[in-house]
DNA sequence: TTGAAAGCGGTACCAG
DNA sequence: CTGGTACCGCTTTCAA
C-alpha cells in the first residue's frame, strides 16, 4: 500500500502539504491540491484506515447494536433488509458498519467500552433490549446516537409508524365491507402496544365495536400459534370476517389452520399480515398486507446518524416517522359486492 | 477511555512491559503478568484498536465479500443465516467483521484496495460475482482467503455439499414410492451444475429415466417462473408425480400453481424444496426439503478463516463440505402402500 | 502557502 | 526479566 510519504515525495511536497491538500484544507493552494490529488488517484493512494483514526478520533465507521446478546435479529426476515439498506446507505456517506457486541474473544466489555475500542463515530440501535443497564449506559453516553423503532429522552429515533400502518390497514379491510375485524397481535412490548392501540382507535373511530375474544395474543415468530389462535377464532359463535396477524411470516401458521378446517381464503375467511416481506407477493392468493419500506427506513437512519456526527451538537433531536403502504394483494375479500 | 501509559503508571511499571504482559510475551514473569492484568481489568482497559492495528499490522477483523456490488445478499431468505452463525463465530475467536465494498464515500478502490485500507487480516468470499477481475485480483492476493460454496485453486474453500443434498433428497422421494420426478433447477450456474449433474446421476443409479420435459430451469428468488414451469409439467400427458425446486422460497410459487389447478399436496401431487429455511416448517403441510446447516457453515468458515490468519503458511488447503439432512416434512406423498 | 515536528496509543526491538 | 525508544501512517499545530 502507498503511504502518504511515498505520495509526498512523488509530489516534491511535505506529507503535511499531502495531508491538507487531500482533506481540502483551506490553506493550500488550489493548484497545489489539485496537482496532489491527481497523483495521489494515480497511485491508488489510500490514507491507512487505523492511522488516521489513532490520529484523529474520527474512524468513518458506525457502530450497529441489534439484537442483544445472541444476535438473533439477522435470522429475523425483516430487519435484515432494514440493514441492507442502511448499510448500502452509510456507504454512500463514507462510512462502515460495525456490529457491536459484548464478547470479544475472551474479553468482556460493555457495549460503550467496545465502541470506543473500535472507535466509532456514532451507534444505531435497534430491536436491542433496551432496559439492558449497558444499552442504557451506551444511550446516555456521549456517542451521537440513534435508536430505530424506539424513543429516548434527547435522542433521535426513527421510527416505523406503526400507528399509521395499522389504522391504514384496518380501514382498508372496513372499506371492504368487513365489520368483524379481529387481531392476533405480537408478544407484549412498546411496538405491539402501538400497534394494538391503534387497532383499538381505529375501530372505534369507524364506529365498530372489538369483542375482547376478537383480540388475541399471539407471537412475531410463533406462526404455531397463529395457527391455534385461528382455529379458536373460526370456533367462536360469531366469528370474524377478516383476522390481522402480528406479521407476514405469522399469517402462514394462519393459512395452515384455515386450510385445515377445509376454508379457503379470501371467500370464506380473510386475512391481513403485516410488513410486506417478498414471500407476501408470492403467497396464493397475495397476501394483503402491510408494506413497511426498508430502503426509506435505512436512508433515514443514515441520513440522521450521519448528520449527527459531522455536525456535533448542532442538529436537532428529531422524531422520524417512517410510514409503508396498504399493499392490496387478495386475501381480503371485498363483501361490498354481495 | 485508559491508556497503557496510565495503567503503566499505576502498576509502577513501564508501558513496554504492560504491552507484553498483556499479549502475554514469554519474557515477562508471571507474578508481574498477573499484577497488571488485575489492575488492567480494575481499570477496564482495552488496547485501542486503531494503534495496536497501526503498529502491529494485525485488525482481529475479517472482511467478508457477498452478493456483489448491489449487496443484496443480505436481502435473501438464506444468506443472512449463515453470515449470522460466522459473525457469532468469530466474535467467540475475538475477531469482527467488516463488509468489503468498492465505494467508501465518493473514492472507489479496489475491494483488494478496501481490504488494505481497513487493513483486514483475511477475507471470506460468498455468493460474489466471481468473474469479476477485482474479485479473482483479492482471490490471488496474500491475504488468507476463504471462498463460500465455490472452489478456487489453491485457496481453502467451504461448500454446502449439493451433490449428496441432492441425491439424499431425491432418494427419500424415491423411497417413498416416487418414480416420475422432475426438477425445476435454479439459474445457471456451478452450484446449479453440481445440483442438476448429481439429480441426474442418482435418477441414472436408481434406474429411472428422465424424459427432458421433467427437468426445467427456473429461479432461485423467481416463484412467478416457478409457478408457470408447474403448471406446464402438470400439463404433461405424462407428468410427474413430485417436483423438487431451486429452494424452498420458489417452492411457493409452485404451490400457488398447484393451488390455482385444485389440486392438493400431497394427495394430488408431490413437492420438495431446498434449504430448510423456517419457513418450510410453516408450510401446510410441512414442506419437505433439504435443511442445510447455516451454524456449521458458518463456524466452519470462521474456524478456517481463523486458522489460516493465526498460522501463515502453515495450514494446508481445505476443501471443506457442510452436508445437510432431509427434512421429511408432509409435502411428499407415501406411494408405497396404496 | 508550505513544511518541520510532535504525537495519537500501541508494539517490537535491543540494551541493560 | 524489565525498560527505553523508535516507529506504524497520519493529522495538526506552529513556525517559516
Amino acid at each position: 500500500m502507498v503511504s502518504i510519504k511515498e505520495l509526498a515525495q512523488r509530489c516534491g511536497v511535505s506529507v503535511a502539504t499531502v495531508s491538507k491538500a487531500l482533506n481540502d484544507k483551506s490553506d493550500i493552494g488550489e493548484e497545489t491540491k489539485k496537482r496532489i490529488r491527481e497523483i495521489a488517484d494515480e497511485m491508488g493512494y489510500f490514507p491507512n484506515a487505523s492511522a488516521r483514526t489513532l490520529r484523529s478520533k474520527r474512524s468513518y465507521s458506525i457502530g450497529v447494536l441489534f439484537g442483544g446478546d445472541r444476535g438473533t435479529a439477522l435470522t429475523d426476515e425483516f430487519f435484515p433488509k432494514v440493514l441492507n439498506a442502511f448499510k448500502l446507505a452509510v456507504e454512500k456517506r463514507g462510512y462502515e458498519i460495525i456490529f457491536i457486541n459484548k464478547e470479544v474473544g475472551s474479553h468482556t466489555m460493555t457495549y460503550l467500552e467496545h465502541c470506543r475500542y473500535r472507535g466509532v463515530d456514532g451507534v444505531v440501535l435497534a430491536y436491542t433490549y433496551y432496559r439492558d443497564p449497558e444499552v442504557i449506559e451506551l444511550i446516555r453516553s456521549e456517542l451521537p446516537v440513534v435508536t430505530v423503532d424506539r424513543i429516548f429522552e434527547e435522542k433521535t429515533s426513527v421510527c416505523f409508524d406503526y400507528e399509521k400502518g395499522i389504522r391504514d390497514l384496518v380501514t382498508y379491510i372496513y372499506e371492504k365491507g368487513h365489520r368483524k375485524i379481529a387481531y392476533i397481535h405480537g408478544e407484549n412490548s412498546k411496538i405491539t402496544t402501538k400497534r394494538v392501540d391503534s387497532f383499538y382507535e381505529t375501530m372505534k373511530h369507524l364506529g365498530l365495536s372489538v369483542p375482547d375474544t376478537y383480540v388475541r395474543e399471539g407471537g412475531y415468530l410463533d406462526f404455531r400459534k397463529a395457527g391455534q389462535l385461528t382455529k379458536a377464532l373460526l370456533d367462536l359463535p360469531d366469528p370474524p370476517t377478516c383476522i390481522i396477524y402480528p406479521n407476514d411470516f405469522s399469517a402462514l401458521g394462519g393459512i395452515g389452520a384455515i386450510h385445515d378446517r377445509k376454508l379457503t381464503i379470501p371467500e370464506d375467511i380473510s386475512i391481513a399480515g403485516y410488513d410486506g416481506i417478498p414471500l407476501a407477493k408470492a403467497m396464493s392468493p397475495e397476501l394483503t398486507t402491510l408494506k413497511q419500506d426498508s430502503e426509506k427506513m435505512g436512508e433515514a437512519i443514515a441520513e440522521r446518524i450521519t448528520a449527527l456526527i459531522e455536525n456535533p451538537g448542532k442538529e436537532p433531536i428529531k422524531r422520524i416517522m417512517i410510514s409503508g403502504k396498504v399493499s392490496c394483494g387478495n386475501s381480503v375479500k371485498n363483501r361490498n359486492r354481495g
